[in-house]
DNA sequence: GTCGATGTTATCAA
DNA sequence: TTTGATAACATCGA
């Protein structure tokens, strides 16, 4: 669920509520959330302050005193809730930060797809998760936006989608992307005009930017932190409109698949350029 | 009850 | 190099 409008704005929301705040205890209810050893959060993170949060992609970083952060990733379903301690236990709470003030920061995920790890502050660039990711798709320039797509040949969704090429777009921002820059998910990526790609520069700036100032988007059941529900999705495009008109023709929007992923598009403003035959 | 789909990503085979 | 299938899991709707 969470792309990279979600998770910025869970970070802004944790920056919000965490910053300063010492942690008592941990505990782990699921421990196959947590990578590495669980016992390690119970054992090194009481008696720290939360210094600062960040995201990379879709990860987010959370500093700590003492040289350490914590990592989440929320994959498909995860939440991290700020919540009273007596607020009732959610199905689906796999972790607890319990803090000094009292307060609990709750993370709950109904998949289980999501994971907590402890890492070194000092080393986090040589994390895998964090080593491999692409650019930042809303601070990349223009030029090695178009440059980076363009050398490669795969379909241009599942390009956009892959975290090592840029790192944040999911499905639904890849869908209303191309929508905007009217371009075909199909479309092999070294064969698109360079007019095209930055059409698709500013798309991805627009889309994402626009999705952060709605506060991402809800579709099953994505919660900021204080538990608030997003608003993008009313502003959707094409993604989940199969059926009903294309803003831009009037023309219904159709469902296909691509790379295996439910795909949203109009065949008339998004048209794939003949293929080569060789 | 069954089937297929769901916003992510790692891994494997072709 | 690129792709598709599969798997992890719970839930929802047809």
């Amino acid at each position: 669920m969470p792309e990279l409008p979600e998770v910025e704005c869970v970070v802004r929301g944790l920056r919000r509520r965490i910053i300063g705040r010492t942690i008592e205890r941990v505990t782990v209810h699921l421990p196959r959330i947590v990578r590495g050893s669980p016992l390690d959060l119970a054992e090194h993170l009481p008696g720290r302050i939360f210094r600062d949060v960040r995201r990379r992609g879709k990860l987010i970083i959370i500093g700590l005193d003492g040289g350490l952060s914590v990592l989440v990733h929320l994959r498909m379903t995860g939440q991290l809730l700020w919540l009273e301690p007596q607020a009732p236990l959610e199905k689906h709470t796999h972790v607890i930060f319990h803090l000094r003030s009292g307060r609990h920061l709750r993370y709950r995920d109904q998949r289980q797809f999501g994971w907590i790890q402890l890492a070194e502050s000092e080393h986090l660039d040589q994390q895998p998760q964090i080593a491999g990711l692409g650019p930042e798709p809303l601070e990349i320039e223009r030029e090695a936006f178009v440059r980076r797509l363009r050398s490669h040949r795969r379909q241009i969704k599942p390009l956009l989608m892959d975290q090592t090429i840029l790192a944040g777009l999911g499905n639904i921002y890849a869908d209303e992307s191309l929508f905007q820059a009217r371009i075909h998910p199909l479309s092999r990526a070294s064969r698109i005009s360079t007019v095209k790609l930055n059409r698709l520069h500013i798309a991805v700036g627009e889309v994402l930017g626009k999705a952060i100032d709605c506060s991402g988007s809800t579709v099953r059941q994505f919660r900021g932190t204080d538990g608030e529900i997003g608003e993008f999705q009313n502003h959707f495009r094409v993604y989940d409109r199969q059926g009903q008109p294309c803003p831009r023709c009037r023309r219904p929007i159709i469902k296909i698949r691509v790379g295996g992923r439910g795909t949203h598009i109009c065949a008339r403003c998004q048209q794939l350029p003949r293929e080569k035959t060789r």
